[in-house]
DNA sequence: GCCAAAGTGTTATGAGATAACATCACAAAC
DNA sequence: GTTTGTGATGTTATCTCATAACACTTTGGC
């Protein structure tokens, strides 16, 4: 996403074969629980794994045609939200954008977490795995809530940006 | 908020007098940090206290005006900024809704972090204070980031819901 | 082949937020 | 007490984000 300072950010993004491998990974998980990654869908994850950041919405619409086509809005919405579901791809609400999960987590777990650190100046997006969410949810259930996703989102700045 | 579901949800809202004396205190605090809590900053705080939910922009929007009159976006939007940068309230990003902060942090404190349990069925928005972003503080700081802000949003359901 | 369920294409529109610019209010400097 | 600059407000217009609704198609079980 943006860049709002001058200074360099060469974040290399993933390779041509890496992303590949990364798709068919996802591909055989959601074949192994009876789902598919129809062509959409996986046009939007490879389009996510590609950018190796958070992407608007309207950044995949507009690249989601091979030849430059743009798509309709439902067409991107919808792979997203198969996206999440499956724990492929996580909304960043904060900033309203979508990126590809880090490690797809294990089956099973209960609760759908996410934690993320998010550079305010140039954008890059870091998710961090793990433990995070679980002390909010001793609070949650001293509160009787039952817990269904979290979403932390951290902003402020890396280590770049931080000069 | 909005109610899905068919059973009761009778949280009472504050009363007027306690209303105001909050908002003293947030005048007063202003004050003395050399802010002004203007008229429409004011009235804002007023809806959000009033309420003691999670309210949307637009519905802020709607109520502004005490004869029934809506206020044009751009005067309730600039009021919120102003609020959160405060700490008199909070934007919770994954529904789209702003909050009156529970209790308003001690003036100098670091990082602004609010933490919140919000139940998808009826809309119960109940603000966790303290401890839950200090581990992701931690995190942060391994990762060479400075953080400014933490916003934690655990979807669930609340007791009333559960059932 | 037939059917139900899931997925897709398409049009239109609803909801959330901000840019830009003119005007106003207030306190400090002179 | 006027000047002056800064911060706040009013107003118009527009931009970005997201979904409703409905027709059509694909897929896999029978």
């Amino acid at each position: 996403m943006g860049h709002a300072c001058d200074h360099d950010h060469d974040t290399a993004p993933p390779d041509a074969a890496s992303v590949q491998q990364r798709i068919a990974v996802a591909d055989a998980r959601c074949q192994a629980d009876g789902e598919r990654l129809t062509a959409p869908r996986r046009r939007v994850l490879e389009l996510l794994v590609e950018s190796g950041e958070p992407m608007k919405a309207y950044d995949l619409i507009a690249r989601f045609g091979e030849d430059g086509q743009a798509a309709k809005p439902p067409t991107v919405y919808r792979a997203l939200e198969f996206l999440e579901r499956r724990g492929l791809a996580h909304r960043i609400a904060s900033i309203s954008a979508y990126v590809a999960c880090a490690e797809p987590e294990a089956d099973g777990d209960p609760v759908h977490a996410a934690a993320f650190l998010i550079c305010d100046c140039c954008g890059a997006t870091q998710e961090v795995t793990g433990e995070q969410a679980v002390s909010l949810n001793r609070a949650a259930a001293a509160a009787g809530y039952v817990i269904d996703h979290t979403t932390i989102e951290a902003h402020g700045r890396c280590p770049a940006c931080r000069a």
